[in-house]
DNA sequence: CAGCATCCCCAAGGATACTG
DNA sequence: CAGTATCCTTGGGGATGCTG
């Protein structure tokens, strides 16, 4: 069970440090920067739905990421154009038509989080085994 | 410079797309707790110390992460224990010595984080360029 | 040393109503 | 349709002091 004859942890790790170290001072909270907005409870939705549709209007995201206000999908769509991630085109027509699409960076994000994601479904059970057996030891 | 004859953003896509249709209503919820785990400020900082240097006592922590107070620090240690990705072990003498190590979920989190990590490195210059691009936007 | 208790600040997030 | 403005709540995060 345990992997020592493979160069998984240990180098890959090791690999960690030394990125980590490259990015000293400011990229190391650019690193933060990041995952603080892909926290951002809609900002990994809305780039996500543009990666699978594409491009898609503003009433569209309001949509696919139901329970969003428009508040909240315009403050999302702001920020995620401030950093790059994606493009508004506004048509300038009456009625209004504008469309989201993601930029290089935003599909390179995507990319670079599709390994976590398939982590985190592939350990979805383990997370919510950890999470009952420490209620369990709660309670006992 | 277009990448069409490797098969990588569309059906890499489509694939995040199954992943995220697999784990519909409840499991969706994981994902996001976990990047927000994850951009807890601290937190990423403790996975990746103990990720380095295997096991470690609170104060090493409290020193590899400077700027953290202890507050903090005990806090974001029980949400990671929470989460089943560390233990905490107690040697229960005096004075105190409790000393905090990765689980194999957690190194797993920390193996599924390091593409985006080195992608964020390797980007970190493109995030820069169009954050200023932006403001040069808008004083344009 | 480990960590709990208390008090405080502020930004994220939301509800609602309004505009071009 | 796309977006702004206003008001409110919540919890993350910090500072400080105390205990076993």
């Amino acid at each position: 069970m345990i992997l020592n004859n493979e160069p998984s942890f240990a180098e890959v790790i090791a690999g960690s440090q030394a990125a980590c170290d490259a990015l000293s001072d400011e990229d190391d909270g650019l690193k933060r920067e990041v995952l603080a907005h892909a926290g951002n409870r809609w900002s990994l939705g809305i780039v996500h739905a543009l990666g699978v549709s594409g491009t898609l209007r503003h009433a569209d995201l309001g949509r696919r990421l139901e329970g969003v206000t428009q508040r909240m999908l315009t403050r999302s769509l702001r920020q995620l154009e401030r950093d790059g991630l994606i493009v508004r085109h506004d048509h300038r027509e009456m009625p209004p038509r504008v469309d989201y699409a993601l930029t290089e960076l935003g599909r390179g994000l995507l990319l670079g989080m599709m390994p976590l994601w398939t982590w985190v479904i592939d350990n979805a059970a383990s997370f919510r085994a950890a999470r009952n057996r420490f209620d369990g030891d709660d309670a006992a």
